[in-house]
DNA sequence: TTGAAAGCGCTAACAT
DNA sequence: ATGTTAGCGCTTTCAA
């Protein structure tokens, strides 16, 4: 059987309310008793009953994540990074795929509100904010991942967006492009933001985008957005004068838009220079490989993870924090224009 | 507040264990009184303590997982498709990344032991069994991922590694190949399995591995894959004769391997054929596309999340059980010499 | 068909 | 420095 702090009490002849001050480490206990009441809990390797716990401290020292997607390398990383810091403090963490569904996203957070979980980390796929009204009733502290919402004040820790846009296309230009389009992605935060670093690149070089330079990929997901990067692609190729440089929403709409441009028998980054976002693992391995600019995912899994662990921890509620993580370059061949 | 069962009771003018009974769909309670419940359960949007039933049930509805690497899609798709399946019954998934670090994922295991979670499924990356010897004396019923250990029975879901190694190994013969190397991988079951059958379908068509023709990557996890993939194959290159054909153990390391033979000024596959093995999603967008062995690694998680779901309703123990998943070789660029 | 009593393992507040 | 009492929200057993 698994050992009770009955048990433990019982066979040193002391009560059940000594050994739990030894296990939370409380003060008024006596060196003696204290060591003898460790000693015992190392020989029965007792571990503290979770749910007896939360009953009585309303704590469950469990924090939940829903993510669109697991198997998307940024959420992975994300996940990974939080797992890794949480577990140090003794939380433990239940994770959650929506598969970008927002109706499954909001069970998915119902589900973990019925755990009880201290805090909830939400990368949404929702278009509204209706579910986190729920979160904000119950008064379980959340914080947002990734993507925002415009006009709603909440704990957010993301890449800078905009920053990731204005490096992009600033490499761009550095390396010689002046007909620069870009792919964007579909109407959320991530996009927007990127979009309009690219805006910003472009005016503060006294510069704006051609007729037709900006395409959209539509609402499609990143797991079908190497195809709709090739159909975007297709289009900016058609225009005359064609773009010498295509800033993509993300690395699988680049990989799409890469194809589109071998398929038009042209080259890059000679013809068109292309540069991605994401920084996937793979990127080293294209036939051309690809630049791309790195969102920090682990940084950002660390700062959500340390933030969550503050909420969690204070009794009072914590102050609103909207913190963005630097993006960075990584400068392959896909847009090497200049030598060096 | 959040609502408890008391509060209904209160409201309604019936007890505490009547309401308890509607929750969970007990017979013997009346059309009227049951409707009544329901109805006020709704207004309040009542969710029932997981904490104070898991205190008295000793189930915790909730299931740990730990993997080496959430990063690695085949872990992350593992863990998707057990995440969904075990949802649906109303369970909630812990996950850990254990970082291939044994240590790591000893602490990890007990802490989820602690959470008194109904069934853990480990993706191991122990080299011994003694990790598993806490789980069975506590009684908690577990399966092992992907990696097994000779000798050691248990519950397991797995691909079936031989047939891995046999199918891409008879489909380089197929595409004439006669001088089939092997890049083998570390010493866990995976490798060793699918070294098997590579040695099993040459032997069945009447061949042997030529001396120096299985090299291993040593001890190296995935994210190294590719660096060890690519010096296992120069020692491969510096053979005469060289092979015409590799099978890699797994596509990071194919990925050197390509590398390696075009820093060599040689053609894949013209003059070497390459087959990994995990399918990963830019195998399309290689150079050259990777012919790859897909694990089929959502099935793995179905079946893993199906095994979990009976253990964890079971009161008895449930029968051992192991199961192999069928790979599938899912043929591209790098491995098609013969036209069709 | 409904409810009263007991208790799961632990912690908080208050004695001693 | 140690122990007593009470109770977290729920389920189980048994009685009405």
């Amino acid at each position: 059987m698994v050992a009770r702090l009955k048990d433990i009490a019982q066979d040193l002849g002391l009560s059940v309310v000594t050994i739990s001050k030894v296990l939370r480490n409380h003060p008024d206990i006596g060196e003696q008793t204290r060591k003898r009441v460790l000693k015992r809990m190392k020989e029965l390797n007792y571990q503290p009953n979770f749910a007896a716990r939360s009953l009585i401290t309303g704590r469950s020292w469990t924090i939940g994540l829903v993510v669109p997607d697991l198997l998307h390398p940024f959420f992975a990383q994300i996940a990974k990074a939080i797992s890794v810091e949480v577990r140090r403090k003794g939380y433990s963490l239940f994770i959650s795929s929506s598969d970008e569904d927002p109706a499954l996203e909001q069970e998915e957070i119902a589900q973990l509100l019925a755990r009880r979980v201290d805090v909830m980390l939400i990368a949404s796929s929702q278009l509204t904010v209706e579910s986190f009204r729920q979160l904000e009733e119950q008064r379980v502290p959340y914080i947002l991942l990734d993507r925002q919402f415009p006009g709603f004040e909440s704990n957010f820790v993301g890449v800078d967006d905009a920053a990731v846009g204005v490096l992009a296309t600033t490499h761009l230009i550095e390396q010689g492009c002046r007909r620069i389009a870009h792919i964007r992605g579909p109407e959320i935060s991530t996009a927007i933001g990127r979009l309009n670093g690219y805006k910003q690149a472009l005016a503060s070089h006294q510069m704006a985008p051609l007729a037709g330079h900006i395409v959209s990929i539509g609402p499609s997901g990143d797991h079908v957005g190497d195809k709709a990067g090739y159909a975007a692609t297709v289009k900016l190729l058609a225009l005359k004068p064609r773009p010498d440089g295509i800033f993509c929403f993300n690395d699988p709409v680049a990989l799409g838009t890469m194809r589109a441009i071998f398929d038009a028998g042209l080259r890059v980054p000679e013809d068109i220079a292309v540069v991605g976002c994401g920084n996937l693992s793979y990127s080293d391995f294209l036939r051309v490989p690809l630049t791309s600019v790195d969102q920090n995912s682990k940084m950002i899994g660390k700062m959500a993870a340390t933030q969550a662990l503050k909420m969690a921890e204070s009794k009072t509620p914590v102050p609103r924090k909207s913190a963005l993580v630097a993006p960075q370059l990584v400068v392959r061949a896909s847009s090497m224009r200049t030598k060096r």
